[in-house]
DNA sequence: GCTACAATAACATCATGATGTTACAGCTGA
DNA sequence: TCAGCTGTAACATCATGATGTTATTGTAGC
């Protein structure tokens, strides 16, 4: 077991920031890395090839697909392989998207690279490196729910307008709908029009894509 | 601002630990430690008369009034106050309860003396101190929603396809994925096509709701 | 009785999506 | 080498969705 060294990956648009980490990672006695690009899509070229690596450094803002949907992407398909999210951003949104899509970790990009190489060994260990202030927006994440007790978002959606919302949800076309509640389709697109507005959507998909998370 | 020393209170009722703790607070330059209570309202009666810690590092585990709740008292009354919780536990529900409570940070309790002094500085940084592992706790109980993933039912999508139902499910138009994929937009089409020819479907909406399902 | 709002509906217009057809390059396995 | 699949792309056409405007009815609250 113990000769084979670890394999990293990386995946960072920014190629004096990517090669720094590949040379560093690459004099580490117990790591290695071979893969080293600037878009998710090559990086699932060589793993569709059986490339697999151990661990992928992802950045999180990338030119083509982001680096969340590349990582849930790689997750769903590679649920083994660590994926460490690296970003210059603060933003909760995207750190708390992130860790529930399946990031193993989450680090500023001014981390150090001895702290970069901490992070791989913590991952390997089982743990999950985070800097510390990502680790207190994760906290105060959790916090909120805990003060605004249970879920009911309650968009302010009438009765007519929920049931609309379940025909959307079951797939249903505006005169789908209008013909099930015999209504319409009129009346339907009316709806539709207020729960855009209440719910600050714009397409049957985003509201869909909300329902089902249980946003709404 | 310099001179004031951050003033560190310990709850802790072992009275070994206290007492190490406490003195090793006390030897360093910029803080103090004159409260060390093996209880919660002991701790309660000085804040009540207005002797205020800056920082309360807070067992988990505590005869009377248990730290868990102790922090929550602490908090609702004097929400200013940041709390780092120390214990032997690895129990995911305790960790999981304290951070949604309102704890500063979550160290297990081999941490060492410097470690704590570290994490005493971290959080008067702003940051959140946590053990790897507790990090990882954190994150796997955040995964859980997402991450039942159980076996993927393997719908026969291509990578690319797969790339574009996340399009499809992240609420872009055709043309924001073509955009994201750097391909055409009739390209986008003639993958959507055969998308709705595998998972037998016929519209976007129900590409979405099935991804969402994890269906997909 | 007036106000506010939910539910209904029609008409118009432009944007987007769905679908048929065709084509070509590159790769893979029989 | 040929058949089959993937990824790419264009063109056409019709269906559906998104959005603006306007209007009628009923009901709940002041």
């Amino acid at each position: 077991m113990s000769a084979s060294k670890k394999q990293i990956a990386i995946v960072e648009d920014n190629v004096k920031i990517r090669d720094l980490i590949q040379q560093f990672l690459n004099m580490q006695a117990d790591m290695e890395c071979r893969n080293a690009f600037s878009s998710v899509e090559n990086l699932l070229a060589v793993m569709r090839e059986g490339d697999m690596p151990d661990i992928v450094l992802m950045d999180i803002d990338l030119e083509g697909m982001s680096g969340i949907d590349g990582m849930k992407l790689i997750k769903s398909k590679y649920p083994e392989v660590e994926i460490i999210m690296l970003t210059v951003y603060h933003d909760s949104h995207k750190i708390f998207n992130s860790l529930r899509s399946g990031a193993s970790g989450y680090l500023l990009k001014h981390t150090s690279l001895p702290e970069i190489k901490d992070a791989i060994d913590v991952v390997l260990q089982g743990g999950a490196p985070m800097s510390p202030q990502i680790a207190r927006k994760v906290i105060t994440h959790f916090s909120e729910p805990a003060g605004k007790e249970e879920e009911k978002p309650d968009s302010g959606l009438t009765m007519r307008e929920q049931e609309i919302v379940v025909g959307l949800v079951d797939g249903l076309s505006y005169k789908m709908i209008a013909d099930r509640m015999d209504i319409s389709i009129d009346t339907v697109r009316a709806h539709i029009r207020n729960i855009y507005k209440k719910l600050h959507v714009n397409s049957k998909a985003e509201v869909i894509a909300k329902s089902l998370r249980g946003e709404i």
